[in-house]
Order: structure tokens, then sequence, then C-alpha cells
DNA sequence: ACCTGAACACCGTTCAAGT
DNA sequence: ACCTGAACACCGTTCAAGT
């Protein structure tokens, strides 16, 4: 019976990515149970709060971003490595709909864990961009976290990310990155985070 | 007749400003029907919509808050100008638990209408700051509104607005601000929005 | 003509009844 | 002992029935 068990939490989670994928993370979760076949119980059984739904259905996602940041720790550009790493938090945090910003700003057990991960993953390529990068010496991890879910949570109804890009180079600029030029920049091109990853293409992220 | 449907009006808009404040922009609308004393068809007649019931509360406020824009034009420090605009405009974001911010990022005339005002008010304050301040030229009154409503989003559910406050700071200076003084600052109190209000006291914002 | 609340479909959540 | 879906209270929204 445990296998039936596992059975229906795999379906649970299958159909959760999907219903989230469609609706955001509001989506109705009775819905969710519907199309994993099973009960509204069944799924409360499993996942006690949407929140907890939320992050399994992120765990995977939340793994390989962590994964890429700690990648790009091996990077010889300290500055280039956050700024990477910071756009494709961006783009965790605007993914189906803002699911990703939902559940990094959420209170429960399960939002806190998850937002600790990404938050120690941020810390060490902030830690090195301050000793090696033009980073502000006074720039804290969990606010970069916090101000990239913002920009997440308030361009999430767009499905341009071009607006988001654009706050981001903005954030970039606050903690001392994009080499600012100073009052009234005439340069028409800054290096943000948009172009270089356009004129990066699809290289690969960390030198062997 | 008129009067009553007046009256039915009236108690609605001061039903919800005090249900909105209790239990933030997601507040139930038949509870607000409920204390206005009114049927939910009586309410839905008067907003056909719930952001067009969020604006109408906020309506006041926002006014305020573009009288307030209008008014610091006359403030001979540009910069300074439009950072205390920002603050207000933070604490406008993130009052009744978001409520601000919510109407800001919404994608329906009423909440669009309410967005055009407060854009309208950055862009002057933003256009002084270019010419007489020192924030750069490439700076967008949109993009900053966003980037508060953001910070707003993403605090929304701390009472203390430490934080906050702080992310504003590094927006700030990611548009010129706050003289950034390069790579590791040493300086361990930056003139940032928070000390600069908490200095200037209740002090009149405007001078004659 | 204008206003209204009973009614509908749906939601989140629980817990008595099953295996 | 573990699992479940029928049942409950509530939500947003509508529209036939009232004045």
């Amino acid at each position: 019976m445990r296998s039936h068990a596992r059975r229906n939490y795999d379906q649970i989670l299958q159909a959760a990515t999907m219903v989230f994928a469609d609706s955001g993370p509001d989506a109705s979760l009775n819905e969710i149970a519907r199309r994993a076949g099973v009960g509204p119980g069944t799924l409360y059984r499993h996942f006690p709060n949407r929140q907890s739904l939320q992050t399994a259905v992120l765990r995977e996602r939340v793994e390989k971003l962590c994964g890429e940041g700690a990648d790009l720790l091996r990077l010889p550009d300290a500055d280039l490595a956050l700024m990477r790493w910071l756009s494709s938090l961006l783009l965790h945090a605007r993914s189906d709909k803002g699911l990703g910003a939902a559940a990094l700003t959420g209170t429960t057990e399960q939002g806190a864990q998850c937002r600790t991960a990404i938050v120690e993953t941020a810390a060490h390529l902030v830690a090195r961009a301050k000793d090696s990068g033009t980073v502000r010496s006074d720039t804290s991890a969990d606010d970069l976290v916090h101000l990239v879910a913002g920009i997440g949570l308030t361009t999430e109804h767009q499905s341009d990310s071009a607006q988001a890009e654009r706050l981001l180079d903005t954030v970039l600029k606050g903690i001392g990155m994009l080499a600012i030029s100073g009052r009234g920049s005439e340069s028409p091109r800054q290096a943000g985070a948009a172009t270089e990853r356009s004129a990066c293409g699809s290289a690969p992220r960390v030198p062997r």
C-alpha cells in the first residue's frame, strides 16, 4: 500500500506542476487534486499547506539554481558571476506567473527553507564580489534576494522580460556594479545584464 | 431615491476602507457588503470589480501623494525632493498590507489610471533631478515606480519598514543618488532615505 | 428605471467512514 | 494504522424578482 501512496504523491506533484504553470501560484488546490485523480484530503495529507506544495514543485529548480551559483564561484570575474546568477534568480522568480517569487516571500517553514538556500548561495557570490569585484562592502545578500523577488512580483503580469531586466540593471548599479560613469552618463549602451547575457549567447557559463 | 443610493455608496466605501485595512487587498467583498449593510449586488453595481473598489478607497491618498509631489518641486534640492517623494510612495505602497502596491500593479482601467497619475508625478521630479541633481539621464520614472512597488510587495508582510527603506536606498544609489563613494565604501552612515527622514523630523517639507 | 439579496458554482479545509 | 472523498462554511458573481 505504501507504493500506492507514493504513486499518489507523484501524481499530485505532476498535476501541481502543470496547474501552477497554467494558473500561477494561486491555482485551485481542488483542481490539482482532481487532475491528479485523488480526493482533496489526499492532497492535504501529503502537503499540509499551499506553500509546501509550491516549494515541492520548485525544489528541483531551486537546487539547480543553487548548483549554478556554486559553479559560478569558479568563474574568474566575480562581478560577472554574481550578475549572471542574479539574472537566473530573476528568471526563476518570474517563472510560472510569479510562482518562484511567491515561494520566496512566503512565511511558512517550507518557504523559509527555500529562501535560506537561495540567500546562502547569494551570500557566497556576494562575498566574493566584494573581495575581488566592485560590489560595495555594505551590500546584503538577503536584501539583494528581496530586491530581485520584488522585481519578479512587480513584473509578473508582463510576458516580456525587458523591463524586469532593466530594473535589475538599476539594482546592480545600486550595489556598485555595471561601471557607473557618473551623472548624466552619455554612454547609450551600458553593459547590463540583458546585453551581457545576449552577447554571451549559449557559451558555457563555467570555464574548465 | 438617489440619495439612498448615494448613502449606500458612501457606506460601502467606508466599510471597504476598514476591511482592507484589516485584511489587506484580498479582503472578502461579501464581508465589505455585509459591514456596509447592503447586499453583494449593490456593491457590484457601484464597483464592477475589486480594483475599482480598491482604487476608490485609495483615491484620496493618491491625490495627496501627487499633491505632495507637486509641492516638492519647489524644494531647491532636486535630489532631496525626489528622495522624499519616493519615501512617501514606498509608504503608500506598503500601506494596508500592500493595498497601495496591489493597486499599482493592477491591469484594469482603474488601476492603470491610478498608476498614470503616480508615474506622471514621478516624471516631473525625475526630470528636475536629472537637470539640476545627480540622477542619471537614462533613469525612467515608470521603472522607478515599478521598483518601489516591487519593494512594497516583497516587504508587505513585514511590519517593520527598516528593510524596505534599505532596499529603497539601494535603488536610489542605482540611479545616481546618495553620493556613492565607490568600491568598498567604509562610511558607516550613508545619507539614506531613512536617516534623512528622521534627521528632518517634523519640519515642513516645502520652504516658503 | 433602478435596486437588490437569494441562488449558483466554486473554493479551501476537515473528519467520519472506509480499507 | 493509514487513506479518503463527502460534507461544511465561505467565497465571487449573477440575475430574476422586487420597488
